[in-house]
DNA sequence: CATGAATGAGTATTCATTCAT
DNA sequence: AATGAATGAATACTCATTCAT
């Protein structure tokens, strides 16, 4: 019996899934340009021309990786956002973010090598521009109920402490102390004043 | 007659010089595993041979390169310690880091380009550490002379703004207020109090 | 449908014995080290990239054309110890080495060319030692059977013969006088007596 | 005070000469075609360029050794020929040929490395047949004198028992009864009958 | 005579991608 | 949907040789 047009879905979506992960995981532990496409395909246990039935291209793989990742920070930060009351959420997005990080590296250093790559960079760019906006975004606006004076330059401040946190915590994990910084942050921002 | 040894050393250190200016711009430009060795040749204006008569691989001119954008970015930083008493170096260091970043875009690119490629990092990954720790080790000097509490961490923290601000400045330079959040971290660790 | 695993086989087993006989043609026309890869891909009508999906460099492709000779050899050989009894042998493995060097010459011109470079001998001399020892050692049992006073000595002697009347044959062909030659091989071991 | 012209020719034969036994060393050592010019000028103890003046292409410097390698053979043989009457001679040149073998290994391989690399014997073949057939020659004329029924074919074994002996005497110089192997040609034709 | 900087064609090898089955 | 054989352009690197000084 042919299988369902569904359970067909089903597979494919599976199987895209697994591509993606894969891709995903060795991105992040050996980058993009020195990552090859059949060493995909053995992690994720199928050929290489089964992949190239679900992905075109190396490069539309690459995206779709990014995707991914995006899809999981923004999920992460949703759930702040639906759980939480406007100016109550900076704790709980800062937590967010650095709870991820640290449970997961490889997620983030991805992201990092990826948006350094210039070659990279010059497609997805525009994509890292638009996400950090959003991100800044959330920020500001719980600056904005926290009084700040002014909330736009404060978000712009608040998000480089962020970015740089997490760079740092990258370049030695072991010995960044992740903890104390995160709660300077919400000392710093999170407070009702200025 | 043959070149006397001085004028071949100096021969050898002004080509050596073009070749790891031509690589610096093209790793920034295009990454270092799109830039093709011939490529580096070319821009530089002298053959593949002779390249290889400098440098015997493309790893060892990235090596030459990462020392050539640190020297740099050290003489800088000397600089300020020279020309400026302990607890008053603060501002002058973030001014001269940030003056260097937006003269110079490409070399901290590249920088970060380097720092995150996972295959790269492997091998250059100790460097970075150290030189992050140096710059550090001068923020909390300057911190102690501020009579901050806890020296240490606010040294972390700077230091997370700062690599923050560079992250965010180079993902889009037209935007990024420069000016004042370099203003606002020395409002926040330059002053004589907490 | 993919091809079965049959298929694949035979057609694996096929294209690496055309790459393996190219090969060996060319090493044996002109030497291995001025053999290109590309060279023997386009003998054997293939691709490059086909020709290092079989041979994972040229270093194993020699390897494979090694044994593929020594087989040969190995093969005829076998084949007068199957046919005949012991003590009526020598004439026979003479005649057919020697059958087997008029009627290919390539074939020993490549072991003698493989043989005598340096740089493949440290790699392929312990094999090469291995199977004139094995070779003499027929020879020496057939000795035995002559009942030869010193049968490991004349074995020695023997077996110099036979290689230096195939160099000799091999430097000038036309003029060798290899019939007679063996045939005086034959009159000096093969006797019952002495 | 300049140099005279009889020491600027004796300077050039001596850096001649250097350059030959450096060559052939290397070339013994690792082969003609996997050495470099460059390694040889440095073994010698001179700049590349210096060596191009000498000799204007590696094929040129492989003839000059060569010719040193003949010649040196030649010698032997000569001193050979000059000190012993026709019909004695056939002991003295065995041993001549076998002591030059053991105490000068490579001298000999680096004879038949050449000699069986096709790209090389297409150059040098016609030498190598023409060296052969003289000292062939001589062997014959000795077997002449001893009498022997067909000097030729005669000629034509003992020179493949020489060949054969230092082939296999160089791939595997401890084991070779070389001494006993002499002993056994000796009597074999140098007696003074059939 | 002497140096070594400079050249560039040539080599082994890799890898994204295609395609017959 | 599935396989892996097949392609070939591209890449890092080598090396005989030349040449300005």
């Amino acid at each position: 019996m042919p299988r369902t047009t569904a359970q067909n879905e089903q597979i494919r979506a599976e199987t895209r899934a697994t591509i993606v992960e894969s891709a995903m995981r060795l991105f992040a532990q050996k980058g993009y340009a020195t990552t090859t496409t059949r060493s995909i395909a053995t992690e994720a246990g199928l050929s290489v021309g089964l992949m190239y039935h679900y992905f075109d291209s190396k490069e539309r793989l690459l995206y779709a990786v990014f995707d991914f990742v995006m899809a999981r920070i923004d999920e992460v930060i949703t759930a702040v956002l639906l759980t939480h009351p406007p100016g109550e959420r900076l704790p709980h997005l800062l937590h967010a973010i650095f709870d991820l990080l640290t449970s997961q590296h490889e997620f983030w250093g991805l992201l990092y090598s990826l948006r350094t790559q210039p070659a990279i960079s010059v497609v997805l760019g525009d994509d890292f521009r638009q996400r950090t906006a959003a991100l800044r975004g959330c920020f500001m606006d719980e600056l904005v109920h926290a009084g700040k004076e002014n909330p736009q330059l404060e978000a712009y401040y608040l998000y480089s402490v962020v970015e740089g946190a997490i760079q740092q915590y990258l370049l030695d994990p072991a010995n960044y102390p992740m903890a104390e910084i995160v709660e300077k942050m919400i000392a710093q921002f999170g407070g009702k004043q200025t």
